[in-house]
DNA sequence: GTATCATTGCGTCATATCGACACAATAGTA
DNA sequence: TACTATTGTGTCGATATGACGCAATGATAC
């Protein structure tokens, strides 16, 4: 992203800009992966440009493989944000000046449509990563994301709405949880997007009956109470209904 | 959209298009609104660019009101479609030979990303009207569809699939219907766009409880047999149906 | 070692919803 | 006037959903 002068004229495609809503979950908690501005300390969303070649779907891996070190996420673009005036405030631009020499002011003045992605990932596997406008990158719960650069909290929150949408007709898990994980945690997931507690023995029964689980023989110790069995995601069963979908809300 | 020379750099954002999928309603059929182009007589979706100032839900509603005459409409931004191959057999650059002196080829010749919309029409309100690029406009059944100009196909077929999902949490019908209608009527709409039958009496239950309908004293007669009651959309409701959600799926 | 207690596995029950179908009423047509 | 296709309304069993009971378990406290 720091490359040499002129670079992202003769690079990038003008006007078009991405950026990732990042969600990881630990601890019982929703996490978005943030960046701090450098000069204005706001908070703001990974975000990045599309070569030449590059379709947004290949940019936006590039960007998070440069936030966060994985490959292979799940990603989907969920809108575009294309309101003239997105930008009229704009304290990135400020942020930006003593980058002027370098990278050339002209390019962060234009006006940019957003495409907006989110992700899902494994928060024990990613390593935030921050990039040149930023000095730090780092997760932040889901709730105290406070108010984001330009109009990346509505970005978030319509991120988050999908999100919940998605969860009426599709699995959701396998790209939040470690391979092998119990029927509380995989709960504690679902409450958590939806932000609303579910009955623990309706929420094991309506999962079974999706058929994507497999269950493992093997418990999982060190908790202070009763053992739990552990699960896999049936990855056959998964994708099927990844593709076909799933029937009835939460 | 033939303005004089070097308009379109000047007035568009580059690499910036939209194509819009217009779903209208007639005889038991969903149809398309499609543009013949010119030169290599191939199918195409209507779309355009972004002007300077525009937001792109702006734009789409512009060129929806130079296509059909149709202000209001319902419309629905639902793909990005940004491989950068998709205009590699470009066969509508060819079409535009004649134009270069006049509007520029090189416009045409960039590399373009193109959000795909979605729109629903009353089909007996609409005058297709052609552009410069085209010349015909028209209604087409979407099984007569055939292949279209550049993936114009798969946009098509991407926003049937939008529509379909939409059916499931969604109320539709006031955008593609005359103001008052019969139930027979909206159940033909519904099974048109699902592709499959669904029985007439859980229809009527199932959409009656969405409580989205306002059942009129007059039925409609001139039909063959039984006179059905008419109906109309309870406008609050509906729009509350469309903010929430509905449930249960088709 | 034993009692305690939060948590888990598995099940029940009443209710709502869904899919399939029955039957009478009706409006034009033969 | 009989006929026929269509509409309005209702029923029935299967299935899904929401609310809840109870015994088993495994670490912790005593």
């Amino acid at each position: 992203m720091s490359q040499n002068p002129q670079s992202y004229q003769d690079q990038y495609l003008s006007h078009l800009s991405l950026d990732c809503v990042v969600f990881g979950f630990h601890g019982s908690q929703l996490k978005v992966l943030l960046l701090r501005m450098k000069k204005t300390r706001e908070w703001a969303l990974p975000g990045g440009f599309v070569k030449n070649d590059e379709s947004f779907e290949v940019a936006a891996s590039r960007v998070l493989k440069e936030r966060t070190g994985l490959g292979d996420i799940f990603l989907k673009q969920f809108k575009v944000f294309s309101d003239p005036h997105r930008a009229d405030k704009n304290p990135a631009v400020r942020d930006l000046e003593e980058k002027k020499a370098d990278a050339g002011l002209e390019w962060f003045e234009q006006r940019f449509i957003s495409v907006g992605f989110y992700a899902l990932v494994d928060f024990s596997l990613a390593e935030p990563t921050h990039d040149f406008f930023s000095d730090l990158c780092t997760w932040k719960p889901l709730e105290e994301a406070g108010d984001l650069m330009l109009d990346h909290s509505q970005i978030l929150n319509q991120a988050l709405e999908t999100l919940r949408l998605q969860l009426n007709y599709q699995p959701i898990g396998y790209n939040l949880l470690p391979e092998r994980f119990t029927m509380p945690e995989l709960q504690k997931l679902y409450e958590t997007i939806l932000g609303k507690p579910l009955d623990r023995r309706n929420f094991q029964r309506k999962m079974l009956s999706y058929d994507i689980l497999n269950k493992l023989e093997e418990r999982k110790t060190g908790g202070a109470h009763k053992a739990p069995y552990l699960y896999e995601f049936n990855l056959d069963n998964y994708r099927k209904a990844l593709q076909g979908g799933l029937y009835g809300g939460w």
